[in-house]
DNA sequence: ATAATCAATAAGTATGAATTATCAAATAGA
DNA sequence: TCTATTTGATAATTCATACTTATTGATTAT
């Protein structure tokens, strides 16, 4: 007596109250019509309402039968809705894929991978936050963060890491600076002047590389400021407070009083890498990772 | 192996959502565990989609399973309420309307609500139930909840909102304050003492309203003990712990050795909202919404 | 190493949804 | 009135399958 309510009763239920004919609705559902009796009369027992009024040759709705076959319909449609979105999730067309990225990275690869994103998976959703290597690491390892794009040369352990872009460095000086693209030689020609790098905390990898550099040449940089925002480093440049070495894309989108001198010469290349967490179970993040690897 | 899906399997789905263990999900459902792994895993298979992740000693949601455990929990709750509908209707009732409201609301509008509803519709049941702001949103989202009444200044999308109740605020004092209505002019007489507010979680509109006002007289309160019921608020004033602002209407239905003053000269006003789901289904909530519009 | 704990698998049982066969009641046509 | 036909409801039986117990393999903890 004490059975549950399920599905297979809401269907039977619509079925007889749409053709309101047990026959016809049990040769509709391709089952035998007392099966259809029986399950009809547990469902009102379930529910202790009448939902059905069978008098002489006439099957009607009562008025709860009419309001709980509306609910049905509804009920259905957002089952069958629901199933469709689960499957769409499980296989990765739908979802979100939460991107975190160096400033610096915004010139190239990621608005190629948005681009991209958007074009071949329309109903996947990206999120974009701007974040220090440290910063995009915790994320990614809280699960805050499904792909981060980092300079870094190591990653703990559980991440995987690949690099997607080798840039050179370039000097930047300020526009009035005697040196030049035509008589720039070598990094030793500026040994002597101050230099504006990036924060060792927002990016030991870029610092030490830009250390290492110089060291190639034989001296020492005096750093006279740090920064975490090359706007903010091209502005210093700009005011003649000293000389910076950045990844060379950096110079496009910015409209600063300062030039870039490339050094294709030296081996040091600014690496950026895209990580993520090697057992990440976000099926969209699959999607973005199959088409940054094409690229 | 062309199964249908059943509610059965969605109990059953959520059992272990929610406790993310089988044995304890099947020991709360009142079976065995080898049954339920084969029922979860039959619904996987119908559904087309992995929903659970079981490696090492650990079993979590999928990004798919996590999308279905909300819906299932919207599905569930409102085959329950749909049950409840239908017996009223058959038992020849009109419905049920589920209503939500902050303690704070209990002064005014809602008991008017509730008289006018119960005159005009005496066949309509109400259920009250005490819940703060992100309680009631949550449970009418979840269709726990048909109306809410908060104090909010922006609700998530799919709920309307409408204001209903303006009410001004009040200094609440101990009866031996030398404060009262005689000789107040204004709140920085009082910015040295200490404040006793309801907690920002529990409605962090008024927080922020409160903090405005005593901003707006240019000092920052000292807020010493936060409480989510009025009635330890009042508690605590009495006790000389401190001193209060508390939306006026609150001062009724209490028997506190407190005194109230009114500022009707600030701008700041606690703002009493009705919401909803745009799309709730409970045609009872329909002609609940009707006569509150007359209001 | 040993024990403990987890979910998955295997085999058998039993619940209950289905079937077929039949009935009672009502209508329609002669 | 009689019969034929149609309706949904019962009764008896069959059969699918959700469930049980027993066990395994894998992993972790002591």
């Amino acid at each position: 007596m004490n059975y549950q309510i399920e599905l297979r009763h809401f269907i039977y239920f619509l079925a007889v109250a749409e053709e309101l004919h047990y026959r016809k609705a049990a040769e509709k559902l391709f089952i035998s019509q007392p099966g259809l009796s029986t399950q009809i009369k547990q469902m009102e027992e379930i529910l202790g309402t009448q939902l059905f009024v069978r008098d002489k040759k006439k099957v009607s709705l009562t008025p709860a039968g009419e309001f709980l076959k509306k609910e049905v319909e509804f009920i259905l449609n957002h089952l069958e809705q629901t199933k469709k979105q689960v499957k769409l999730i499980g296989d990765g067309q739908l979802g979100e894929v939460r991107i975190g990225f160096l400033g610096s990275a915004m010139q190239n690869v990621v608005p190629d991978l948005l681009l991209g994103l958007k074009e071949k998976f329309p109903t996947i959703h990206t999120t974009l936050e701007e974040l220090s290597n440290r910063a995009q690491i915790n994320a990614i390892l809280a699960d805050r963060l499904d792909l981060g794009f980092v300079r870094l040369s190591r990653v703990p352990k559980g991440l995987d890491v690949r690099p997607v872009f080798e840039d050179t460095f370039s000097l930047v000086l300020p526009e009035e600076h005697p040196l030049d693209k035509g008589n720039f030689r070598n990094i030793d020609q500026v040994a002597n002047e101050d230099f504006i790098l990036f924060s060792q905390d927002y990016s030991p990898m870029y610092y030490d590389t830009v250390l290492s550099i110089c060291e190639d040449s034989g001296f020492v940089p005096h750093v006279s400021h740090k920064s975490v925002h090359a706007q903010t480093i091209f502005k210093l440049v700009e005011n003649k407070l000293g000389i910076a070495i950045v990844p060379t894309t950096l110079q496009y989108g910015f409209q600063m009083k300062v030039k870039f001198i490339e050094m294709k010469n030296i081996k040091q290349r600014a690496v950026l890498s895209m990580v993520w967490k090697t057992d990440n179970r976000n099926p969209a993040l699959q999607k973005g990772m199959d088409l940054l690897m094409e690229l």
